[in-house]
DNA sequence: TATTATTTGCAAAAAATTAGCAATTATGCT
DNA sequence: AGCATAATTGCTAATTTTTTGCAAATAATA
């Protein structure tokens, strides 16, 4: 879906802005405030802080973005995108998403627990491919 | 494993400030650091917040203390323990350690990827087996 | 194109975190 | 037990991060 359409069916009005922090969302795949900050000053100078803090945070509200928090890393936001879990290279730093059905974990904590399990949220540490052959 | 060792095996000097941190986080399992705060304002009205922050801080770095970062929600401190996951009542709020192997999954994605998985943090929205039966 | 409710950019306020430094203290060694 | 010393603490002040208020600008609608 066009990012237009997005901010509209969430009754955002389509401002430049919005649609810049959107596509730099969805350049970066996942980036740290500091991150859109940084590449939003360059095609977009004029664009404020306070205005990408204040879009930020309503795109969190109505679930546009939402934020990947890493252990010892900042925090990052991506688009709202299907579930997946995130690969976190440990030598190169790259984050990469991945789709994987688990089911089977959240069956056996609710057989174990007996808690009712609605979402989760994975995160694996690895060695990337590319850093694997690169060595 | 005592406080005291446990700071001394870290080369920490085992200040009455630094135990009193480690005795509040085994209490509150998971603490916030406004939590932190809170308690011990009580516990120990002197202690500063300069020497919460500071000490914090090193025991993450020496890997006696870890953070657990929740989509939504402030970072939580506890102490470093087994390997666990963590489930997150949505109702209550309340956030439960679990064990369980994670080996399936985790050779699952190397299978698929590629990546060598070296570690893994795993979050699990619930409602808890006591928010259900109050129902 | 005119109207209007939203949104923006700026400047200022508030909140969170870190730094600098003199006074205090835990630890190891007589 | 008492000393010496490097580490730690509690302050206060500085930074950094995030939020707020408001006049000017603008997207959406008719
Ligand atoms: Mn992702
Ligand atoms: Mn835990
Ligand atoms: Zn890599
Ligand atoms: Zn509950």
């Amino acid at each position: 879906m066009s990012h237009i359409k997005l901010l509209k069916n969430h009754t955002l009005k389509a401002t430049p802005q919005r649609l810049c922090i959107l596509d730099t969302l969805q350049e970066c795949g996942h980036a740290t405030l500091e991150d859109v900050q940084k590449i939003i000053s360059k095609k977009f100078p004029t664009l404020s802080l306070s205005t990408i803090y204040r879009n930020l945070n309503e795109m969190l509200q109505k679930d546009i973005v939402s934020e990947v928090k890493i252990a010892n890393k900042k925090d990052y936001f991506e688009l709202k995108k299907d579930k997946h879990v995130h690969l976190v290279c440990q030598n190169c730093g790259k984050i990469e998403d991945f789709e994987i059905a688990t089911d089977d974990i959240s069956k056996q904590i609710e057989a174990q627990t007996g808690d009712k399990v609605l979402n989760d949220t994975l995160y694996f540490d690895v060695i990337c491919k590319d850093c694997l052959s690169a060595k």
